[in-house]
DNA sequence: TTAAAAGTATACTATACCAATAGACTTTAT
DNA sequence: ATAAAGTCTATTGGTATAGTATACTTTTAA
């Protein structure tokens, strides 16, 4: 049940994009460098990690001095379940359960798997927590905890 | 979050061998041979796999004409955490929030790290289903299933 | 006692995917 | 015009997946 590093940056890069802008209305733009700086990732890895999120339509860009990245729109709009399917696909742990690209997977009989009834519980148990947490959510708990241990 | 072909096999097989039991206390064996058949997996590859398991401490095996595979203990006493873990590894999506191998993943704070909070989540949602889900409840319902359905 | 059934053990292979790197190209502000 | 920034395509090295092949050992029934 692995999280790829695709997902890992892109996940972290988006939460830091929605970052600075939790008290303000107007999109923080931030640019590849600054991230990778600040997140530890690899500059060129990066790069097409957002390039595969603007493409998506989960983030705008600016090109030029002074340009950068910027999300697409507020951050309670955007939540985790569609940055992960993006960048590593389908939530459901096998096919056979998964809403966005079903396939068959070879059982007897589907109706009466046992095993597709369990992992179809854990595909809910995953996209239940992905897809109703927002990028504010995140910002937010985040913020509650350094509150509460006093950090930065 | 992706359950491998080694991962799914292995439970298809467990099920299968806690099936025949159910109402009966001794444990049903099952050759690799009528296993590979009825759930269409190849014989070399679902050999290996048996194996594994076994040396896990979750199959025994009788060798020779009549042999056959046989669950180690009582199906309600195998979980499919158990046999997950031993065929796909940690259940845990990111290793910074792995209780049987951590390791920390580089981000710049991890108490205020958002996205571990968040992983830590699903870790939680998933292990909670497979570690309390045992082979004898999978069968119960599937045959709860199979009735209403009028299957079979 | 020996042949066949069955599991045990290793090694190998082809393919795909992942993570990262490289380099050339395009757009924009100054 | 030039430098800063994103865009695009290709390539690389490594690892994981999903098997296949082959030789070996143990057990049992004829």
């Amino acid at each position: 049940m692995r999280l790829s590093k695709r997902g890992e940056y892109g996940l972290r890069a988006m939460i830091a994009l929605a970052e600075p802008a939790e008290n303000s209305d107007t999109p923080q733009m931030m640019q590849i460098k600054e991230i990778s700086l600040r997140e530890q990732i690899s500059t060129k890895f990066l790069e097409q990690i957002l390039l595969t999120l603007k493409n998506a339509g989960l983030l705008h860009s600016k090109m030029g001095v002074g340009g950068g990245y910027y999300l697409a729109r507020s951050a309670k709009e955007i939540t985790l379940g569609q940055i992960f399917r993006v960048l590593d696909g389908p939530v459901a742990p096998i096919k056979c359960v998964s809403q966005m690209s079903y396939e068959p997977c070879g059982c007897p009989d589907e109706d009466t798997c046992g095993l597709r009834m369990v992992m179809g519980d854990v595909r809910n148990a995953i996209a239940d927590i992905l897809d109703n947490t927002s990028l504010a959510d995140v910002t937010k708990r985040q913020n509650a905890v350094r509150k509460k241990l006093g950090k930065k």
